[in-house]
RNA sequence: CGGAGUGUGGCUCAGCCCGGUAGAGCACUGCGUUCGGGACGCAGGGGUCGCAGGUUCAAAUCCUGCCACUCCGACCA
C-alpha cells in the first residue's frame, strides 16, 4: 500500500499494513498474510531454538479451558473482564486461555509423582486472548497474541531459583539472537504473585515507557559468552551480575540508585516489554493439589515459576526498532526471506531469464529469494522493496549484464555494489 | 469504563452545515505507448453512502436508536 490506512497510529502499525504483514478483522484481532506469517514463524522458531537449548521440553496446550480450573485456583473470579467467557452448548463455562499455569498445573500433577520427575521446565507457543479495555498499537497490543510460556516445577526454593536463572538467561540469548537489544529489569509480579519477577524491554525509540540503564546493558554478548545452562553456580553469578546493574522503568526508577551510576555510563531510551518472567513459589502448586514424593518418601509441593514472551508483539517491536523512512529494515535472521531479486527490465528477455538463472540457484544453495515475476514492470516492486525490507536486494537491468553486472544494495546502509554475478552470489552465501 | 471522534468503491478522502441524478486521487481490467529506480494516454469495471426506523414529494445529507472502528485517559504480555 502506499498510503498508511487511517486506523493505524504507530510506525510498526502503519508498516506492517503498508507491507502486507497483517490484516485486522476486529478490534485487536488481526489475520497474519504470507509475509508476515513467515516473520511471525522465523520469531517462533527463534524462541523455540532458545527454550531447547536452555532444556525447556516443547508442547502444546490448547486456547480453550474450563472455568472449573480456574475455579480451583480461584483466579476465575480474581482475573476480571479481561478473561474472555463463553459458553458451550451445554451452557457449560468455558474461557479462552489468556495464561496457562492452572492448565499446567493440573496437567503436571496427573503425571509427576516423585520428585525424580523434577526438575522440569515445560513450555508451548500458542494463542493467548485477553480482552482489552483498549487495543491498540496494531499486533503490539492485540486482544489475541501469539506468546510462547513456559512453566518451571522444582523441588525447593534453591532450584526454583535456578530454573529461573536458566530462563533469564535463554532470554537474554534470545532476544539478541532476534537482532534486539532487550535489557531486563526487575518488575512488580502483579497478579501472579511471588517475588522474583523481571521483565525484558526491547529499546526503541517510539516506545510505551521510558527506561533507564546502565551501558552494561548495551555491552554484555549473552549468546557468545561460553556460560552452560548446567553451570549453576555460574547462572547465579549471571542473576548478581544482572541484579546489581541498574535498569528501571519510568515506573520502578529510583533516582538515589541512578545517581550512583557512572555519568557516562547512564542510558536512557524508550522501550516495549516483550517477556516477563515470574518466580512464584507453590501459588499454583498448592491451589491445583499438586504434590510430589521427596528423596525420604514425604509429600512436597514443587516451587514454580512462569516465564513469557510476546511472539506476535515481537514483530512489532523489532519493526519499531528497527526501520528508517522507506519502510522495515529486518534483522536478517527474521526477515521474510533474505534477498529480494528484481528485473529492472521486465521486458527484457534476457534479463529475466538471468533472473531466472540466479533465482534457480539461490533456491538451490538454500538462500531464503522472493522472486514475483508476474510484473514485467520491475519498478514496481523495486519501489516496494524497501517497504518491506529484505536485507538484500538483488537488482538485475540489461544495461549491468551487458557487462556481466547485476547490482546487491544493502537494505540497511544503502549501500549499492556493482557485482559480477558470481561475486553478488557469493556475498549471498 | 470515563472523555473525544469516525463510518461514502480495495486505500486516502471530498460531498453532509444549507435535502434534489454519488465524486476525486491512488489501486483494479483491456488496448496502446513507454521502460535503469513506485510511467503515460484512451476506454472500462466496481458503491444497498455502517444497520434499522422516522421526517419529507425527495435523505449520503435532517431526527431517533443500534452496531462497528479509532484516538486520549485508566489498564496491560
Amino acid at each position: 500500500m502506499k498510503e498508511s490506512p487511517a486506523s493505524a497510529e504507530i510506525v510498526s502499525h502503519k508498516l506492517m499494513l503498508r507491507a502486507g504483514l497483517v490484516r485486522q478483522t476486529a478490534a485487536g484481532i488481526y489475520a497474519w498474510l504470507p509475509l508476515g506469517h513467515r516473520v511471525l514463524k522465523k520469531i517462533e522458531q527463534i524462541v523455540r531454538e532458545e527454550q531447547d537449548k536452555a532444556g525447556a521440553i516443547e508442547m502444546l496446550m490448547p486456547t480453550l479451558q474450563s472455568a472449573d480450573l480456574w475455579r480451583q485456583s480461584g483466579r476465575y473470579d480474581a482475573y476480571g473482564p479481561e478473561m474472555l467467557r463463553i459458553k458451550d452448548r451445554h451452557d457449560r463455562e468455558m474461557l479462552y486461555g489468556p495464561t496457562n499455569e492452572e492448565m499446567i498445573t493440573a496437567i503436571f500433577a496427573g503425571e509427576a509423582r516423585s520428585y525424580r520427575d523434577l526438575p522440569r521446565t515445560l513450555y508451548h507457543i500458542q494463542w493467548k486472548f485477553r480482552d482489552e479495555v483498549r487495543p491498540r498499537f496494531g499486533v503490539m497490543r492485540g486482544r489475541e497474541f501469539l506468546m510462547k510460556d513456559a512453566y518451571s516445577f522444582d523441588l525447593d526454593e534453591a532450584g526454583a531459583r535456578n530454573s529461573y536463572y536458566t530462563q533469564l538467561l535463554a532470554y537474554l540469548r534470545t532476544f539478541q539472537r532476534l537482532g534486539i537489544q532487550a535489557v531486563p529489569m526487575k518488575a512488580a509480579s502483579g497478579p501472579i504473585g511471588g517475588d522474583l519477577s523481571h521483565e525484558f524491554i526491547v529499546l526503541a525509540p517510539t516506545g510505551e515507557s521510558e527506561v533507564f540503564y546502565d551501558a552494561a546493558f548495551d555491552e554484555f554478548d549473552w549468546a557468545q559468552s561460553d556460560l552452560a545452562y548446567d553451570d549453576a553456580a555460574g547462572l547465579e553469578k549471571l542473576f548478581e551480575q544482572v541484579s546489581a546493574t541498574y535498569s528501571a522503568t519510568d515506573e520502578t526508577h529510583d533516582e538515589a540508585r541512578w545517581a550512583k551510576v557512572a555519568e557516562d555510563r547512564r542510558r536512557t531510551g524508550r522501550g516495549i516489554e516483550v517477556g516477563h518472567i515470574f518466580n512464584f513459589g507453590t501459588k499454583y502448586s498448592e491451589s491445583m493439589g499438586l504434590k510430589v514424593s521427596g528423596p525420604d518418601g514425604s509429600m512436597v509441593t514443587p516451587e514454580m515459576g512462569s516465564y513469557g514472551i510476546g511472539v506476535s508483539r515481537l514483530v512489532g517491536a523489532i519493526i519499531e526498532a528497527s526501520h528508517d523512512e522507506a519502510g522495515i529494515v529486518w534483522p536478517e535472521v527474521v526477515a521474510p526471506w533474505k534477498v529480494g531479486l528484481v528485473t529492472m527490465r521486465g521486458d527484457d528477455a534476457a534479463t529475466v531469464a538471468a533472473a531466472d538463472d540466479i533465482y534457480e540457484w539461490l533456491q538451490a544453495a538454500g538462500i531464503e529469494v522472493l522472486y514475483d515475476d508476474r510484473d514485467e514492470r520491475g519498478g514496481v516492486k523495486l519501489g516496494s522493496m524497501d517497504l518491506i525490507g529484505l536485507p538484500w536486494q538483488l537488482i538485475l537491468g540489461p544495461r549491468g549484464l551487458a557487462n556481466g553486472l547485476v547490482e546487491l544494495k544493502n537494505r540497511r546502509t544503502g549501500e549499492k555494489q556493482e557485482l559480477s554475478i558470481d561475486d553478488a552470489m557469493s556475498r549471498l552465501t
